[in-house]
RNA sequence: GCCCGGAUGGUGGAAUUGGUAGACACGCUGGACUUAAAAUCCAGUAGUCAUUGCGACUGUGCGGGUUCAAGUCCCGCUCCGGGUACCA
């Protein structure tokens, strides 16, 4: 009986939604463990050979965990709203959620034919109602929670009511947009309106004005991607900056505690560098210069407080506010003109564009606070609005924009830093700004002669004193732009009186999406649920017109798998407490600075008002790299229908052609599957070698294009869901990117073959026996133990595999064939290869699932050896291998290794200097 | 520019703490079985030189260094991949 996958594969995979074996409850005579996988959106593509790759690895991580006794939670579901499915609805009117749908199935289709572990009861999709029913109750939360610098906790937005009411803002250190500061009594005297408005200021979810890219013809506000030179990529439109009120997310409160935290997980250095660096945390100063001739100050962030007295001129963002209240009157139809023409540009354009320097005088003069001299105030677009203040002082000899600013406006550029060992120099024959990170002060007051970090230190001591100004830390962090202008999201459960914003009550949760006409903008230029009929409340409030963004739904899905189900919270505190939190998540880099901060701070959030228990959502997580597409190449004589072989085409003129790599094998060409691939090709002629056509090949992108896409299900049918899972893994390091080939796949599928030939022979008889191991056969067995559990605690799947091959090929020389090695084997494949090892451990006379097998134990005693062999290596160089007992004493190896025979050839004529000898590894002899 | 990875046979990769470089697999070469092919099995396979045999030398992107010993550690480069970008 041959190894018929296909058959075990369906039969197992029934057997598993029949007896429910991957069902997971509570149990809390167990310990959890939670694996995850990063939340698949799916695409009308379905899956590509590169998606499985995680969801194996976390699955062969499930399984061990298992068969180690953790109770393991591993769920799967869909983040389901996207851009992709409402492109699709605008272009065909077919509903998003139909398109949706379909995918989901596909996909699921396609997963299921791998056969994953997943509890598939606990299954989430972000679009539907029970779910982000959820979504908007966090976001309910938000609105009504501020943040508390102080406690450093998020708090309700009651508590601050109720001290302004008897305090005013005096005591307060909350996260604000603005610093506002009143009395009670001024507070008492406003309406109910001005004090939504004030509370605006505070609450964790708010409304605010923000830039967007706005374009017209289309209706729509475009991402910074969809906007080139200006214009709009789809159809090109021009596109200006628009303000625009969108809700916001305080996500920047937690930024000091989203960068803390990172100190607590277990992630890649790298991607905890990439979320450092996104939080941008920086010390410095905040300082104030006073502006000549009027009330108005500028206040500006700095890290390098000790150059101020290298400060000639000033730079305000075109979007700052002090614009209008700078810009004297001579100066506001230049004003007007730049701030015209940068309107135009995208923030991204803006900072990519270096070379170009453009700026604008406003006519006013701010005062330098340290030396009082008077300096003028430019407006340029180098300076962004949103990061500091929007405002800078600028340093022209020590900041290569603030130089080539300077250079083109001809400002003065005085040097204030001298880099160690060096002279002052004359700033007019400089190219660049010169770097000032070490050095002394010139030309700086009170500062002169001071080393730089003594010298920040003094000036912000200086300042803190004098009152012109504060230590400070700042980050880079914004704020998330909440809003979307889009159909096929989550609806805000937001209405508008009088204009402000209220939350609707938890008993109106959820509030579905409405039915639309058209997934267009209105001709007012309102979102698409402005076509949406009855859109308001039962006593006539509109509701909000903008959906959530993509990261709604997925900022905190990973908690409802505890408790998909429950109607009355996200997750009861029975499953929270139990769950706890994701103990291993595998996924891709890509979500770095979005998903991996955006879940983060939700998980904060709900974690401050008692919601969850765990501060940190993520302990540990394991970034797989990508798979690249491998193509293939054939190669067309110019001019004609000749196609000739890779090795041969150097002697043609010939024309290099992307060939589909499903009808390649080894990079030999299937010719008649090429001649029906096209009916271009149907009476191709080939120049042969060996009688084959070898294709040449290229790592690219996979895509359809490329002719390079491998979907798993071909793989399935051709070789079987265990081989594709060992081949997945035996590819290479999980976290390494690595092109997708299946040129090494016979060797794991071979192995497969070779294992099921150890129980059953060519004839079909099955042929294990009860015979008692022997003493190598239990060595082969107890070395696969170790390695497979080692290899699969530090994530590296692929040497797991090569154990697996050596210990079958070995077996396999000792004519093993006994139950008591084989049936411990399968447990430790199992995780890799379920439904070989499931079938397998049927016929060994086993009931139920191997799933709920124990893994092996390991006996290091079957590894011990009675002698070693010694590598003798002189000066470093192997020569010989020498078999010695293995208890041997140091001296008695140094001798037995020099007074050997093969020793004698190294040694003549020379003086035997050292030998080292390290017992059980290695023996050198230093000779000179 | 800055930050983070990486570079090992014809190919994917292994070498976990400085201790036999190339495990395992693909491919290739030769052989067995077969009328033949497929499948399967056996042997060989880093390079160069030598070859009757023993063998010798070189070798982990490049150049230095530390060490009895370096793919692994240090210094200086090159190339490739990823992230990020007027961040004050």
């Amino acid at each position: 009986m041959e190894y018929n996958f296909n058959e075990i594969e369906r039969k197992w995979q029934k057997y598993w939604v029949d007896n429910k074996t991957y069902k997971t409850e509570i149990d809390p005579s167990r310990p959890k463990f939670y694996v995850l996988d990063m939340f698949p959106y799916p695409s009308g593509a379905g899956l590509h050979v590169g998606h499985p790759l995680g969801y194996i690895a976390s699955d062969i991580y499930s399984r061990y965990k298992r068969l180690n006794g953790f109770n393991v939670l591993h769920p799967m579901g869909y983040d389901a709203y996207g851009l992709p499915a409402e492109q699709y609805a605008i272009q065909t009117g077919q509903h998003p959620a139909i398109t949706t749908e379909q995918n989901i199935a596909r996909y699921r289709e396609q997963l299921d034919k791998i056969g994953f572990s997943y509890d598939w009861d606990r299954e989430v999709k972000t679009c539907d109602p029970d779910y982000y029913k959820w979504t908007q109750w966090a976001f309910v939360k938000m609105f009504e929670h501020y943040y508390d610098n102080d406690a450093k906790k998020a708090m309700p937005i009651t508590n601050l009511i109720s001290h302004f009411e008897k305090n005013g803002t005096e005591g307060i250190n909350a996260n604000q947009t603005e610093e506002l500061t009143f009395t009670a009594s001024e507070w008492k005297s406003k309406s109910e309106i001005e004090q939504q408005e004030i509370l605006l200021n505070y609450r964790l979810a708010y409304l605010a004005d923000t830039m967007v890219n706005w374009c017209p013809a289309l209706g729509t506000v475009l991402a910074n991607d969809e906007v080139k030179d200006g214009f709009s990529e789809r159809g090109g439109h021009p596109v200006e900056q628009k303000r625009m009120k969108q809700w916001l997310l305080r996500v920047s409160a937690y930024a000091e505690r989203l960068l803390t935290g990172l100190d607590t997980i277990e992630w890649s250095d790298s991607l905890k560098e990439i979320q450092r660096y996104w939080i941008g945390r920086s010390e410095g100063a905040e300082m104030i210069f006073p502006v000549k001739d009027s009330e108005v100050e500028m206040k500006i962030f700095t890290t390098r407080a000790d150059t101020v007295f290298g400060v000639t001129f000033m730079v305000l963002a075109p979007e700052s506010e002090l614009v209008q209240q700078l810009t004297k009157p001579e100066h506001k139809a230049d004003v007007d003109a730049y701030l015209e023409e940068t309107k135009k540009r995208t923030e991204r354009e803006r900072q990519t564009d270096v070379k170009r320097v453009t700026g604008v005088f406003t006519g006013s003069y701010a005062i330098n606070p340290l030396n009082n001299q008077e300096i003028p105030v430019w407006i340029s677009d180098y300076v962004l609005a949103g990061y500091g203040t929007g405002a800078i002082m600028a340093v022209p000899a020590h900041d290569s924009r603030d130089f080539a600013f300077a250079r083109t406006f001809n400002l003065p550029i005085p040097q204030v830093v001298v880099p160690k060992g060096e002279e002052p120099a004359d700033t007019s024959t400089w190219s660049d700004s010169i770097d000032s990170k070490e050095g002394y002060m010139i030309n700086s007051g009170f500062i002169n002669g001071l080393d730089v970090p003594d010298a920040i230190e003094k000036t912000k001591q200086y300042i803190t004193e004098k009152g012109i100004g504060q230590v400070k830390v700042n980050y880079r962090l914004r704020d998330a732009i909440f809003s979307r202008q889009r159909y096929w999201g989550e609806p805000f459960p937001v209405y508008y009186k009088d204009g402000m914003p209220n939350m609707l009550p938890f008993e109106k949760l959820p509030l579905e999406l409405p039915e639309v006409d058209k997934y267009l903008p209105t001709e007012k230029g309102e979102p698409p649920l402005g076509r949406a009929k009855n859109w308001k409340t039962e006593d006539g409030h509109p509701l909000e017109l903008n959906t959530m963004p993509g990261f709604a739904g997925s900022s905190a899905y990973y908690l409802r798998y505890m408790d998909p189900k429950n109607n009355d919270a996200l997750v009861s505190k029975e499953a929270n407490n139990y769950w706890q939190d994701v103990d291993l998540y595998i996924g891709g880099t890509e979500h770095a600075t979005g998903h991996l901060v955006y879940s983060r701070f939700w998980n904060k959030f709900l974690y401050d008002i008692g919601e969850v228990c765990k501060d940190e959502p993520f302990k540990k997580l394991v970034n797989q790299g990508m798979i690249q597409g491998r193509s293939n190449f054939v190669y067309r004589i110019k001019g004609s229908n000749q196609f000739v072989s890779l090795n041969l085409k150097k002697d043609y003129d010939v024309m290099e052609i992307h060939v589909d790599v499903n009808i390649v094998h080894n990079d030999v060409l299937d010719i008649e599957a090429f001649k029906a691939w096209n009916p271009e090709y149907k009476d191709a002629e080939f120049i042969l070698e060996d009688g084959k056509y070898i294709c040449g090949w290229a790592v690219e992108k996979m895509s359809k294009s490329m002719y390079n896409v491998v979907n798993p299900d071909t793989i399935v049918e051709q070789y079987g869901a265990d081989t594709l899972r060992l081949y997945e893994m035996f590819l290479g390091p999980l976290e390494q990117s690595k092109p997708w080939d299946t040129n090494g796949i016979d060797g794991v599928h071979k192995f497969l073959r070779k294992l099921w030939r150890l129980f059953v022979n060519r004839e079909g008889q099955f042929i294990v026996t009860d015979e008692a191991p022997n003493k190598d056969e239990l060595k082969v067995l107890h070395r696969t133990i170790k390695k497979t559990a080692d290899d699969v605690e530090r994530f590296s799947f692929n040497t797991a595999v090569s154990s697996f091959m050596i210990c079958v090929n070995d077996l396999n020389d000792l004519k093993c064939h006994k139950k008591a090695i084989l049936e411990p084997l399968l447990v430790l494949l199992a995780p890799f290869a379920p439904h070989i090892a499931e079938e397998l451990w049927q016929k060994l006379g086993n009931s139920g699932s191997i799933c709920d097998a124990n893994w092996p134990e390991f006996n290091a005693g079957h590894l011990i050896e009675s002698s070693v062999l010694y590598p003798v290596s002189f000066n470093g160089k192997m020569r010989f291998k020498l078999e010695l007992p293995a208890d041997m004493k140091v001296p008695e190896i140094e001798k037995a290794a020099v007074e050997n025979e093969q020793s004698q050839k190294w040694i003549e004529g020379k003086q035997v200097k050292k030998i080292i000898v390290v017992p059980g590894k290695i023996i050198n002899i230093v000779v000179g």
